[in-house]
DNA sequence: CTAATATTTAGCAATACGGCTATATATAAA
DNA sequence: TTTATATATAGCCGTATTGCTAAATATTAG
C-alpha cells in the first residue's frame, strides 16, 4: 500500500525537513545537501526513499538534479487520515429526509463497553 | 517531535489496522489480538508503540484493558500535512484590501530554476 | 490461597534503518 | 580526452524493529 511507504518516509526528521525545504518549489540536490550536517550520500539516500514513496520527483538540467515535492502523495496520507478526523465544519444544513438508521450488525458490538 | 512518533507508528500495516479497528470505539486487547494472525505479544507490542505515540489510550475494567483511539494525535499529523495541501475549498470571498506583496528574501531563490 | 484468564515483559533472531567513507557515474568545460 | 563538479551507489557498522516463545503480572472466581 502506498500509505505504508509515505508514512514510513515521514517518520524521519531529515526527510520531513527535506519536504519542508521543497514546499515552495524545486531545489537541486546540492542545495538540499547544504541544509544538513550529514554527509551528502546520507541525504542522497533520504531523497531516494522519498522518491520511492512518491513524495518527490526529479528532473535533470545539465549536471543538476532538481527535486520537487509531489503533493499528491501527501494528499494520499491525508485521505487515509480523514475518516478519523471529525470534520469541524458542519455539513451543509439542508432539510432532507433523514436516512433511516438501520443499525448495521457490527461484529465488535459485543465488545463495546456498555459502562 | 510528536509527529516523528506518530508517523513512525503509522508506518506499519498492523498498527494502521489497529487504528481502523478502533475507529468506532474502544476494544479490549483480546478483541484486537483476535483480528490478527500474529501472536498476542506481537500485537501487544504494537499497541504499546501506538500508546507511546499518543495514538491510543487505555482504561482497565477488571481483567480487560480497553484501548481507544486518540484522534488528537492523528490530527497533529494532519496539521503537519496541511500547509502542503492546497485547500480546495476557496477562502471566504471577502472584499478586503489585498495585502501588499513584499517579496520576502528567500535564501533559496537563487536555486529556483527559472526555466 | 489456588486456578484461570487477560495482558505485558524478557529475551532471542532476522531484517531494516541510518549514519559513514570510498567509489562509480553523468555531464559540462577546457 | 582530461578535468571538475554533481549526484548516486556499494558496502560497512551499530542500533532499532518486528516477529517468536516463555515467563511474569494482574485481576477475578472459587
Amino acid at each position: 500500500m502506498a500509505v505504508e511507504n509515505i508514512a514510513k518516509a515521514l517518520g524521519d526528521e531529515s526527510r520531513r525537513k527535506i519536504i519542508e525545504l521543497l514546499k515552495d518549489g524545486e531545489l537541486p540536490a546540492t542545495a538540499i545537501f547544504d541544509q544538513f550536517d550529514y554527509a551528502a550520500p546520507t541525504i542522497s539516500r533520504h531523497l531516494s526513499v522519498l522518491k520511492d514513496a512518491g513524495l518527490v520527483s526529479t528532473r535533470r538540467n545539465g549536471v543538476f538534479i532538481y527535486y520537487s515535492l509531489e503533493k499528491d502523495a501527501l494528499r494520499q496520507l491525508d485521505e487515509w487520515l480523514s475518516p478519523f478526523l471529525p470534520k469541524v465544519k458542519a455539513a451543509p444544513k439542508e432539510k432532507s429526509i433523514p436516512t433511516p438508521k438501520i443499525p448495521k450488525e457490527n461484529p465488535f458490538d459485543k465488545f463495546q463497553s456498555e459502562f
